[in-house]
DNA sequence: CAACCTGTAACGTTATAGGTTACGATTTAC
DNA sequence: GTAAATCGTAACCTATAACGTTACAGGTTG
């Protein structure tokens, strides 16, 4: 079980890659091979790592893709939780 | 790096979750606050989990939501691996 | 000032999860 | 053997999200 809010990864792309090679979000999101807009909603957190996106990603940082979309998924699987309460569902099994 | 096609993750569900118990598409849906037709697409691989439904799933079945949703993920991954070299991306770091 | 970078609004496409209703086919129960 | 339940799925809808292009205003910087 998530404890606590995990970053954006879009945070954490910007702080651990762009940034330090000095890149501008022009210049990474044509080595992507995707728009500026593209790149730069997830920067700011305005759209999530796509499976897509994440294996981008691991090309162009020489990272694991798999790094890429779980973090998306921690992300996304916290959100989801915050509402646990509100779905309505019953219990099936005690395994 | 995955290296053996993952399964759907509703083929998990199916074999671990409903049919241990018994459980028909029906009943199961009713339980987890879905249709049942979102329950189906689900067990026959035509729709993936998401993450409230994983939510739902952790309810249900007393597991973890992560379980369900990085199996998801997994899966999406191993899609997307499969066009990896049709992905035009630059190389921007050897880290 | 001119060149560059940035976020983002406005417009589009495509994909996908989810819902309801309805159907034919199969399975189960009596 | 017939009636009831179950199943997959088609057809229709909605909402969300990733992605694209174009265009703009604001900020840096040479």
């Amino acid at each position: 079980m998530l404890m606590h809010n995990p970053p954006h990864p879009g945070e954490v792309l910007k702080e651990l890659c762009i940034e330090p090679l000095g890149l501008t979000v022009t210049e990474a999101a044509k080595a992507l091979g995707v728009s500026r807009k593209t790149l730069s909603a997830i920067l700011n957190g305005k759209s999530g790592i796509s499976p897509e996106m994440a294996v981008r990603l691991s090309i162009a940082f020489n990272t694991s893709s798999e790094s890429w979309l779980n973090q998306q998924t921690q992300y996304d699987l916290w959100q989801a939780e915050q509402h646990r309460n509100e779905l309505h569902v019953k219990q099936l099994s005690a395994a």
